[in-house]
DNA sequence: ACCTGTGTTGAA
DNA sequence: TCAACACAGGTG
């Protein structure tokens, strides 16, 4: 029950402290300079002699007996242990990430204070915000922090312009920049049983040129949505109407967005060099979010349960009162199954 | 048998 | 607050 004060009202009681800027953030940052190069004792490093204590040359980072780096942070008295990992480095910076979200943008870091002059970071600054601490502390014991904060990038970044949270700021382009290449409204037949969608010749062989002329009986495209879904489509000339398709893939695409006929699909690409394609659906007359509200009974996933926390907190505690449940506690329970992700 | 993360303590 | 040290329990 002692735990209860972990909660997260203190974002802002660090102004009290106010610490003058004597945050000296060279301190430890050297690493890339000169010394890296003697870390080459991993699993096992007390090949040397005998057990060593290397002792930590970063904040918070805790020598484990076996060689690995354990991360933690204090709060509140106790420790908040963050996991631990193969590379001194790794540790440090799931440090950094805690200390930033636990004490603020201007906590000492080991490398870098996530600036808020930096696009970046001010994307990740709002991702650690928009996360409460046990959050946090679970992806980084998790070490699934940095794919977290990409798929966050993603899905608010993604490029689409009525996507991301942030396009009032002109912010966007963070991620990939991208183009619209062309839009068509969809006929009955392409939202029909044919599993095909037409694309109009111009416009495929503008956007989609279909290397070798004509003989390959299919590219495989990928384009993703703006749930940052990757949807693969058979693309391919057919002579016999000579005309340019979607295929294989098509009919779950519709059914999934539950497209109808008179709807608009729409094409895009990065202008990056990787020119990766994009793929959106509207509805005829309204907004993207209409189509995927509609009543379609939706999106089958074969009963594997997307959402690891909750099934734990089943697994853990039953049916007893989740209400009341500090996720703390969520966190103690779940870590215990979670720790097979570790392995390396 | 091995490893992780906690208990605990003294120093900063 | 912090890290060193020791080790109880969990994990494979």
């Amino acid at each position: 029950m002692d735990r209860s004060s972990t909660d997260e009202s203190t974002t802002t009681d660090n102004s009290t402290l106010n610490l003058p800027v004597t945050k000296s953030p060279e301190r430890q940052c050297r690493v890339g300079s000169g010394i890296s190069v003697i870390i080459d004792a991993e699993v096992g490093g007390d090949a040397e002699s005998g057990r060593k204590r290397p002792s930590s040359r970063f904040k918070g980072v805790v020598p484990q007996p076996n060689g690995r780096w354990g991360s933690q942070i204090y709060e509140k008295h106790q420790r908040v242990w963050l996991g631990t990992f193969n590379e001194e480095e790794e540790a440090a910076r799931a440090y950094d990430i805690a200390v930033q979200r636990f004490r603020g943008g201007d906590a000492i870091t080991n490398f870098k204070p996530l600036s808020e002059t930096t696009k970046e970071d001010e994307i990740e600054t709002a991702f650690l915000n928009a996360h409460s601490k046990a959050e946090i502390v679970d992806m980084l014991r998790k070490h699934t922090y940095n794919d977290e904060l990409e798929q966050s990038k993603r899905r608010n970044y993604g490029g689409w312009p009525a996507a991301g949270i942030f396009s009032s700021l002109g912010a966007d382009r963070t991620r990939k920049a991208q183009e619209q290449l062309f839009e068509k409204a969809v006929t009955p037949s392409d939202v029909g049983k044919l599993n095909r969608l037409v694309i109009p010749k111009q416009l495929a062989e503008k956007h989609f040129p279909l290397k070798s002329g004509n003989n390959s009986y299919g590219l495989l495209l990928n384009f993703e949505d703006m749930g940052g879904k990757v949807w693969r489509f058979r693309y391919s000339y057919w002579n016999s109407s000579q005309s340019y398709v979607l295929t294989k893939g098509w009919s779950r695409f519709v059914k999934e967005k539950g497209l109808r006929a008179g709807d608009i699909v729409s094409f895009h690409s990065s202008t990056g060099p990787d020119k990766q394609l994009y793929i959106d659906s509207k509805a005829k007359n309204g907004s993207t979010a209409e189509i995927s509200n509609r009543p379609v009974p939706i999106i089958r996933l074969f009963g594997v349960n997307i959402f690891e926390v909750p099934s734990n907190i089943g697994t853990c505690y039953g049916d007893k009162r989740l209400r009341e449940m500090e996720f703390w506690t969520i966190l103690e329970c779940s870590n215990k199954k979670q720790r097979v992700i570790d392995a390396k």
